[in-house]
DNA sequence: CATCACGCTGTTTTT
DNA sequence: CAGCGTGATG
């Protein structure tokens, strides 16, 4: 064992009286970069040391990478024991406990865990249901009604009260949105399925309902910590509520300015309802800043000082010295891309490694021309946040084979996977799946179905597959193996970017490896990204530039900052419904964003050449110019960037067309519907044009359908 | 059943 | 512009 740690030199009166506080609900509010995880580990070290059994020990983060980083540092600084300490999220507790009570809860404990896709796959199915006439014009989108259900599970309110304020283009449509919704929770219940947000809502119904759980649940977690509690919702304050109910050894840690999950329900004004649920609670302030320098530090206090409410504290720092932030307007948005990918190399030249460097975004597309810039550099980056590996089609192809062998009710996984089958389509799948249903076939058997004909000789080897994976119990290792031999035929003919699929799919046999059951792996799939390439990269060979979302950046924090800003007012939506930005939101995003640096920050933004919106909501005074104008100009330099560089084919479109012609780049060198030849892959037809320089192009022949091909690589044929 | 042309419409962030 | 739904065609 390590020895003893001594607590007061390593922490400021504040974080010391957090980590000794042993009894008791006690709410921390801590700052960005005032030291949190920091206590929160000597919170775990120290309790461990005074021989708190590691395993009663309930730390809840927002990641699971999260908690793992905290215990392991815990267990580096005092004893090895703080790794059995339960870490996890509120989704993977809910998963654990729900698993061994699910009877509890009216399930059946071999239930499937939906993710998002599936949730938007299941919802979307159940659209016919509705009946609705045609004359109803304007009913969301998959994804959106998936947003607005979710949100509205998680507010567990009726829906009417947000669709009037975010979703005002659906109001006339509320009530049939409500009928969806009930639609898709008997569908849950009647296959065994829990997305998300039924994980959480049923383990506060859980302990709510059943005081000998929740007894059982309190003996086994006697202290518990959460952190970010900033980003909870009313369903994961009342799972807290009840957990620590019995014996209120409960600490909460977050901070009110960085709570940017308002769209999943989370509500900040839960730090200040900690107290009334938790009368004796103590509070207990961080203030100190270790991270940023004072010139950072003083533009952050002051975006914050524009928040309409703000509860809390004033950071203050330490470190002297440091430059004032940079503020810059590009012109254009491309023009952010260039100016940062310049200011990466000019940084890297005079030294500054790629790994103390990070580029922030509101949204994963935001740094799309960014990475093509860093790409023709050859500068090696990362990127966090965004579309999710495991939500693209070929990985959910894949693993539904393993779905259907777990839960054969699961009418999703053997709807894809039917359809990979020749010449089985959707009806032929709904047959299959009504027969296999009446007759409580075994998976392996689908290959008896008595409608199969010649036609359908893929049916037997499906059959074959999955009576394999069936029969002998493999390990999920093994199981991933056997798919792979059955799928990747298919993953060539239905994707032609196939070598990119493929090796994706090879990263699965490494990770079943982890695990004994195929269960357990396939619900770990579900609630906990695969690791990113930075992880798997060989370590000290290479420094990564960091790409990230806000959202992903959470608790991190750089040397060098950068911030793309984009305005919201580009998009069609804000101007044709007029929906009000959520500004308040908006600002603690940039406050999360701009607090990650420590020395440098600069944030570059469009400015008014980015579109007419811009010059709606300026006038407005509802867009990202409108906090820069805010904010005393003395805290920032402000700069304006060339316009180097707007997009040639894109200004060549907007070129107007002429009578009876239609519109149509001018340097193209030919039409839509003319045939091309493409040295490798044979003539085709130019079908429409995507962004680039590329044209869809439409092959019949070798054997794919649609291309994005280069202009150049083209010739007519 | 599979494929294709064409018209309509509008955000994003994560467990 | 691009994803999606619809309806026509092989």
């Amino acid at each position: 064992m390590a020895d003893r740690i001594d607590y007061g030199k390593m922490l400021n009166p504040a974080q010391l009286d957090a980590v000794m506080a042993e009894e008791g609900p006690i709410l921390v509010i801590a700052g960005a970069g005032s030291g949190k995880t920091r206590t929160l580990v000597y919170r775990v070290a120290r309790l461990v040391e005074s021989g708190v059994d590691p395993e009663t020990i309930l730390l809840l983060t927002f990641t699971r990478k999260a908690s793992r980083e905290m215990l392991d540092r815990a267990a580096a600084l005092s004893d090895a024991r703080c790794r059995f300490v339960s870490g996890g999220t509120f989704h993977s507790l809910a998963l654990k406990v729900l698993r061994r009570y699910a009877e509890a809860v009216g399930y059946d404990n071999g239930f499937t865990i939906l993710d998002r896709s599936d949730m938007e796959e299941v919802i979307h199915s159940l659209i016919p249901e509705l009946q609705m006439p045609r004359t109803v014009q304007r009913f969301p989108k998959r994804g959106t009604l998936a947003n607005i259900l979710s949100k509205a599970a998680n507010l567990q309110a009726p829906l009417e009260g947000f669709v009037l304020e975010e979703y005002g283009q659906f109001v006339e449509v509320a009530s049939e949105i409500e009928e969806l919704g009930r639609l898709y929770a008997a569908y849950k219940r009647e296959h065994s399925l829990m997305d998300y947000d039924d994980l959480i809502i049923l383990l506060e119904r859980l302990l709510e309902e059943n005081s000998e759980i929740r007894s059982e649940l309190s003996r086994q977690y006697g202290h518990i910590m959460v952190d970010e509690y900033q980003d909870t919702n009313g369903i994961q304050a009342g799972i807290v509520k009840w957990l620590a109910h019995e014996h209120q050894n409960i600490m909460v840690v977050g901070d009110d300015s960085q709570s940017i999950y308002s769209f999943r329900g989370a509500d900040y004004r839960n730090m200040l309802d900690f107290p009334s649920l938790f009368p004796k609670a103590r509070i207990i302030k961080l203030e100190q800043n270790y991270r940023s320098t004072q010139p950072i530090l003083a533009l952050t206090n002051a975006l914050m000082e524009q928040a309409r409410e703000r509860y809390t504290k004033c950071l203050f720092t330490t470190r002297s010295g440091g430059e004032k932030p940079r503020v810059i307007n590009t012109r254009t948005e491309p023009g952010q891309a260039l100016l940062i990918t310049r200011h990466i190399k000019e940084l890297t030249a005079h030294g500054r490694s790629l790994a103390d460097m990070a580029v922030l975004f509101r949204a994963a597309y935001h740094s799309f021309e960014l990475e093509a810039h860093l790409t023709r550099e050859h500068i090696p980056y990362v990127k966090y946040g965004g579309f999710k590996f495991l939500e693209s089609a070929h990985i959910k192809d894949f693993l539904a084979h393993m779905r259907v062998l777990v839960n054969r009710d699961e009418a999703m996984s053997w709807m894809r996977i039917l359809r990979l089958v020749k010449n089985v389509g959707l009806g032929k799948t709904h047959a299959i799946i009504e027969w296999m249903k009446k007759e409580n076939a075994a998976p392996g058997q689908v290959g008896a179905w008595p409608g199969a004909g010649k036609r359908e000789q893929g049916l037997k080897e499906l059959g074959k597959l999955l009576g394999d994976l069936s029969a002998r119990d493999l390990a999920p290792e093994q199981a991933v193996e056997r798919v792979m031999i059955y799928y990747l035929p298919m993953l060539k003919e239905k994707f032609d970017d196939y070598p990119r699929r493929e090796k994706e799919l090879e990263q699965l046999i490494p990770m079943a490896r982890r695990y004994k059951k195929l269960r357990g792996f396939l619900d770990d799939l579900v609630l906990e990204p695969p690791a990113s390439p930075a992880d798997t990269a060989p370590m000290g060979k290479k420094a990564f530039l960091t790409l990230s979302t806000v959202h992903s950046a959470k608790g991190l924090e750089w040397p060098v900052v950068f911030i793309i800003w984009v305005m919201e007012g580009r998009l069609p939506s804000a101007m044709s419904y007029s929906n009000p930005l959520n500004l308040e939101e908006e600002r603690r995003l940039m406050y999360v964003a701009a607090t990650r640096a420590k020395d440098q920050l600069i944030i570059t933004y469009p400015g008014e050449e980015s579109g007419p919106a811009w010059a709606s909501y300026q006038r407005r005074g509802t867009g990202l110019s409108s906090f820069i104008a805010a904010l005393p100009t003395d805290l920032y330099l402000h700069g304006y960037a060339d316009a180097w560089n707007r997009r040639p084919h894109l200004s060549a479109m907007k070129r107007k067309a002429g009578p009876g012609e239609t519109e149509r780049r001018k340097e193209l060198p030919f039409a839509r519907g003319e045939k091309v030849r493409h040295p490798a892959f044979g003539t085709g037809v130019v079908s429409r044009f995507v962004p680039d320089n590329k044209v869809e192009i439409l092959f019949k022949k070798a054997g794919r359908k649609l291309l994005h091909l280069e202009y150049t690589t083209l010739e007519k044929a």
